[in-house]
DNA sequence: CGACTTTGACCAGCGC
DNA sequence: GCGCTGGTCAAAGTCG
């Protein structure tokens, strides 16, 4: 997932596949927003605006949290600014997986259906010690060829697959890193 | 045996 | 105030 880099993962840094990793055969990126202090930006190419338009869960969040004085709902309920929550990222990605390795290792802790989508959502935290980042996954209500990712907070550690990468100085990042290629603009 | 998944219950916010 | 909804917890079950 080459555009993790800049959109999934929170933290630029980190890069996630080894070289000989090709997240594209397994899945397209279709549409990605990202959500940071209160302002999402999409891909401003020719597709339309993923989710929020079309009542799709992921988005709307979005639209959520957006319309709620940018807040996000937390633990129990609890609301917080998003500046105490962080960074929120969400994808809409076309894939057969629900779940694809972001090089992070996650925990299912919880699986819910959701009203605006036929699909059940699960909820996932990084599972590494002291990281608090939560991930809910659920498929496109209106495309079940595509799965609906966001990410909420920034990963206070490197990627296994990024321990991975240094320990490799002589790998060619450059294989990878110029996947980072902007979404398709064929979301069919 | 430890880590993970599943699943029902619980809690808090929001709209009516 | 009540019901609905989304998000989380935690016990039980499963798997390697």
């Amino acid at each position: 997932m080459d555009f993790s880099r800049e959109s999934s993962n929170p933290n630029p840094n980190y890069t996630f596949f080894p070289e000989n990793f090709d997240p594209m055969v397994q899945f397209e990126l279709s549409d990605y927003l990202m959500v940071d202090d209160g302002v999402f930006k999409e891909d401003t190419s020719s597709h339309n605006m993923a989710s929020s338009e079309k009542g799709l869960g992921g988005a709307n969040e979005i639209s959520g949290a957006t319309s709620k004085n940018s807040n996000i709902k937390c633990k129990s309920g609890v609301t917080k600014n998003k500046s105490e929550v962080g960074h929120r990222v969400v994808f809409r990605t076309k894939s057969e997986m629900e779940v694809m390795d972001d090089g992070y290792k996650w925990r299912k802790y919880g699986k819910k259906s959701v009203k605006n989508s036929p699909n059940p959502r699960n909820y996932y935290k990084c599972s590494s010690g002291g990281c608090d980042v939560k991930k809910r996954i659920e498929r496109d209500g209106d495309d079940k060829s595509f799965v609906i990712t966001t990410y909420v907070g920034v990963h206070n550690h490197e990627s296994p697959y990024m321990a991975y990468y240094n320990q490799m100085p002589l790998m060619a990042p450059n294989a990878w890193t110029l996947k980072a290629s902007p979404p398709s603009s064929s979301s069919t």
